[in-house]
DNA sequence: TTGTACGCGTTATCAT
DNA sequence: ATGATAACGCGTACAA
């Protein structure tokens, strides 16, 4: 049944007996039919100047007969040596970037700014980390790290993504991830996370965002301040973070050896830049770490916190997301805000104005136009170039003095 | 100190007269380093197994040396037939989408499934519709549709975009992108949008939520109500809509010529079930169209109809975006929620719960989730299948009796 | 307009 | 077992 060669091709006595296999039209099928160069057919759609528009429009016309719908992009791009799309990883699941509104506010932007160039946005999936289902005896096994690397799914899809380009999205220091993508030799621009010597990059004033999010709560009065962090490393099953998990007691509770494993610059400059505020005033600052960011996470470590901590008056919050799900705590409490507890979220994302929540602002979506732009330019063979941008606090109703 | 360039490596004559220009390192370039064949060499990333670890071993090596970053994903695509992406298309900017929590959600959940099987999610750029930029005389030249149609960038995203399959994601009737889409002859999901005969659909149960909706604020005695309307159909520069724009007096509001054009099946679904429900409750209905889905349009209308319409007493809004706007708009008219205005949602995205906001609930990741399956299965053979989810009307904070 | 070499690998099929 | 040969995938670009 299935006739893999192509028929005889005698044009002279049509040899093709039926229309035998289901195979895709090419368009060398469509020039065979009219007996026409395929660089013909090629012109049609790609130099409609090229030809004469009567010749344009038959083949336009069989190709519609024939069901042939345009080159094939695959084909196209390899010949043309451009795949028309950016990659973009995210050391997360996907589904995760999608749950966070300042990712997809970044996606967002990144992918103004790739339209404009009609260039497509490949969302590369990354490993699943299995973060729910807790790390049990099995996944100890050693895996022969080396060679198995090579193969792995997690750095896998990086090597077999057909774009011109990476955006790298807050992926955490030593990331395998970055690596693989580095090692791909395309352009890059990393957001969010430790430079590389040579890489263009896009961030934003963690620190200066986070010094005034905390000053804002100390000139209020407050000394004893909860910090809801985001996460503080991967929890990956390529990660190494497997024993400080073991050991944790209490849930997000910050010990010295978690902290040691601080790889998410974002969360370390925010951190730092929390407690070196603290500091100066002689503040406390009691620590729990969201392994997820997601509002009930926070929830659940903010009741925690506040019931173990009582004379906590205020909490910061290294994102917006953790920050609603403070909120809900305090109302769950039944605790007045900014009354009795004051929140200060980070991020400022859209649903933050309307909660009345106060939070350290940055342009997010700017953010992730400007790494597209820088993207688009390094692609054009422009120079690499690195970027702060600055944030700002916005005082809005979830913050108050301290009143005891 | 970096080589870009291979090294001369002239075995026999070497014809190569110098490392004349910094071509791409390829596989044959590696193969021909170690005198081995170029499957060989293709083997040592793909089947392992087929040669000894030592060679294996060497190879790799070697083109760690060379710069060799592993199989070009095109050239293996192209060969293998499968590019190893599906492509998402949405009848709006991607920028649009991304502000949308719901079609995040929506991504984020088709993402999830999609990694799971290892596939890339492409983000089919949109062309950019003048939206803000009012649309001028200019525009309204015409632009022999026929066979600009073929070559314009807003379909050819589609035509020349490597993907295995598409997800079309509420796209209007009668949409050019749907229609290109169809015509790639690829695997296709169509999610919240009118049906097209033979082709697998995920939906929800619009009709069934919004009547709900509406009638729980008819049970509560509301029988003056605002609607807050998602778009009635695309303004794209393709779209015929021009007319009925220039000749809205008052922004937002509905006029018969514009509801003529409901081509968003969602909106017409909704909008359909709240007139249905206010009709049997002898209620009546003032409807704002949206022209953004997002707060600050939202809030605008919300002012202007409750400025121009004392009498009404309740606000339906077709998305919690737009009723995330009406809440803002009722803070600053100083009107009590739900005491002096009460204000429903629909698709009941995560921050709706810590506002308050009475919604209607619906499975959107679930749903992105699904329809990602479906294509998997579409992909795999499978027969192309229909699913319609259901919806549930949350009741919180927002709502509440009529007092007059 | 057209011939045709080339882009870069992959996957039978063969040979040792 | 191991490795090589060669056809093939689908167009595109440049010379003719």
């Amino acid at each position: 049944m299935v006739r893999a060669s192509p028929p005889p091709s005698d044009p002279a006595a049509s040899a093709q007996p039926a229309a035998s296999l289901p195979r895709r039209v090419t368009l060398k099928d469509i020039a065979r039919a009219l007996k026409v160069s395929p660089a013909t057919v090629s012109n049609a759609y790609n130099r409609p100047d090229q030809l004469s528009p009567q010749l344009r429009a038959r083949i336009l016309e069989t190709a519609l007969a024939l069901g042939y719908s345009g080159p094939d992009p695959l084909a196209s791009s390899l010949r043309r040596g451009r795949a028309g799309a950016i990659g973009v990883v995210y050391d997360a699941t996907l589904s995760y970037a999608f749950a966070d509104p300042a990712a997809s506010l970044f996606l967002g932007g990144l992918a103004r700014a790739l339209e404009e160039q009609n260039l497509g946005l490949l969302l590369i999936p990354s490993p699943q980390r299995p973060s729910l289902q807790r790390p049990d005896a099995q996944n100890a096994r050693p895996q022969e790290p080396s060679l198995r690397a090579a193969a792995q799914p997690a750095t896998g899809r990086v090597q077999s993504a057909s774009v011109d380009g990476f955006v790298v999205y807050s992926a955490s220091d030593g990331s395998e991830l970055l690596k693989a993508v580095l090692g791909r030799g395309l352009p890059v621009v990393l957001v969010d996370q430790s430079q590389v010597e040579g890489v263009a990059y896009i961030g934003i004033d963690d620190a200066g965002g986070a010094r005034a999010a905390a000053r804002h709560l100390l000139d209020l009065g407050h000394r004893q301040i909860g910090v809801l962090s985001l996460e503080f490393g991967p929890q990956g099953p390529d990660e190494p973070t497997g024993t400080a998990r073991g050991t944790e007691q209490s849930r997000g509770t910050v010990t010295p050896e978690r902290e040691a494993q601080l790889s998410y610059h974002t969360t370390a400059e925010r951190l730092r830049a929390y407690r070196g505020a603290a500091a100066e005033a002689g503040a406390t600052l009691f620590v729990m770490e969201a392994q997820d960011n997601t509002p009930q996470e926070a929830e659940t470590l903010a009741l925690e916190l506040l019931r173990t901590t009582p004379g906590v008056t205020a909490l910061l919050c290294m994102s917006d997301v953790l920050a609603q799900g403070a909120l809900s705590a305090a109302r769950k409490l039944g605790l007045e805000v900014p009354g009795s507890l004051s929140v200060v979220g980070f991020d400022d994302v859209p649903s933050s104005a309307a909660l009345g929540l106060s939070s350290v602002h940055q342009p997010t979506a700017q953010k992730g136009e400007l790494a597209g732009r820088a993207l688009v330019e390094l692609l054009a063979g422009g120079a690499a170039r690195e970027l702060i941008l600055p944030t700002q606090l916005m005082v809005r109703g979830s913050s108050g003095p301290v009143r005891k």
